[in-house]
DNA sequence: CTTAAAGTTTAGATAAGACTAAAAATTTAT
DNA sequence: ATAAATTTTTAGTCTTATCTAAACTTTAAG
């Protein structure tokens, strides 16, 4: 039995471990989960003892095979539920956050499966993140930031890195969705700023919307 | 704010003073909860200090005018997510119990009522249990107890008070649904069974089923 | 290569919610 | 009306998850 707190762990160092697979560090799992380092290290040791985590004093964590896989059934669940309100529930995609945050610890196998036939099978949410399976294989995504898209090219709004409601209603205000076609008129060395061709509007954007943005070349 | 134990007190509070409205003892929430009476002395105590139960040493419980709406939220969400799972979502009536318990505790306005508009503004739950509205109000029915029908008399069944899975999986065996048009052909004193026919087909049913079974007169 | 800074862990405390055992109040029965 | 039985409360303990403060490692700088 995994707690809700465990299971918030779990999450934050699976995120955390993502791209490189060096071991997750007290300090960064503390500053994300907004606690003190000590209660890090208090959780870290009951992952530990759980065989849930793999972890030697002073030297960070790695999540275990079967770390691995509770953290990604919580995702899993988040993205469904995200899918639901979206899709079915008129939420937008800058509201959902923080109910999934609640309705990703509801245990159900049941639930989890019937809920993701209802959405018929959905491969990502409503932010383009990708939406693992029932066996925990996330699908893969050959996503890169807007920011690296070489001048003159074309590619299509795919995700985003920062899914704050912030950067959501920036991007609803300048009618920036998932696939939406962008075309890079020019980038401006100085500042990282580009001016984009997006559904047919001219805009320019800053570096740090840039920065946040994937896209698909294509 | 109040806590997911907290919240499932208020509802046990609300069930058993539900009928008549004498205090609620101890021992009853202990029970129903089960749990220990000193534990449910404990969160008394801390439910009278919220404000949310009006309570006297010895003399039990009642719930105040925010514990009631408090607990109705509860029970609001509760038969609202039961709808769910059933009219979307393949579950039969029996399943689901243990997953609503859980949903009942997501808190989001907005969830709620976006949840209650996408199933159409349901009235009752597929027990046949009424759904408060979103000001707390909560739909009378009138519905007797299948073993106060007096023989030769028709009525429709409207709900059932027990709602434990075996009960309604034998009412599934049997084909015995909400809806379902029941009229009691004879009784039998001895043992308070009663023979009737549902929906054309004649059975005897026992004590401990009519006096499980809701209907209403037609 | 030693020391200062940064990062991590330990020790001890707190709050919520539960438990056991014992004391106190209420109810029931003689 | 009082003793016995039942119910309720209190006191003290436990676990989970958190915190602060202090101690200990590791890393980085000089």
């Amino acid at each position: 039995m995994v707690t809700l707190s465990e299971e918030n762990y779990l999450k934050t160092i699976f995120h955390l471990g993502r791209h490189d697979k060096a071991s997750v560090t007290t300090n960064a799992i503390a500053q994300k989960m907004e606690t003190k380092a000590s209660s890090a290290t208090d959780m870290i040791k009951k992952l530990s003892e759980k065989g849930l985590v793999d972890y030697q004093k002073y030297k960070g964590v790695q999540l275990s095979e079967n770390g691995r896989l509770a953290a990604i059934s919580v995702i899993r669940k988040h993205r469904l539920w995200e899918v639901f309100l979206v899709n079915k529930l008129s939420f937008s995609w800058d509201e959902v956050h923080e109910v999934a945050e609640q309705l990703e610890h509801i245990k159900s196998e049941k639930l989890t499966l019937e809920l993701e036939s209802f959405l018929d099978y959905p491969t990502q949410d409503p932010h383009g993140d990708p939406i693992p399976d029932s066996n925990g294989s996330i699908p893969s995504t050959q996503k890169l930031l807007l920011a690296k898209v070489k001048q003159g090219h074309q590619c299509i709004c795919v995700g985003v890195k920062d899914s704050s409601s912030e950067f959501l209603k920036y991007l609803d205000k300048y009618k920036i969705a998932l696939g939406s076609q962008i075309k890079v008129i020019s980038k401006e060395a100085y500042d990282e700023s580009m001016t984009v061709k997006i559904n047919d509007i001219q805009k320019t954007i800053s570096k740090e919307v840039a920065q946040n943005l994937f896209v698909k070349t294509n």
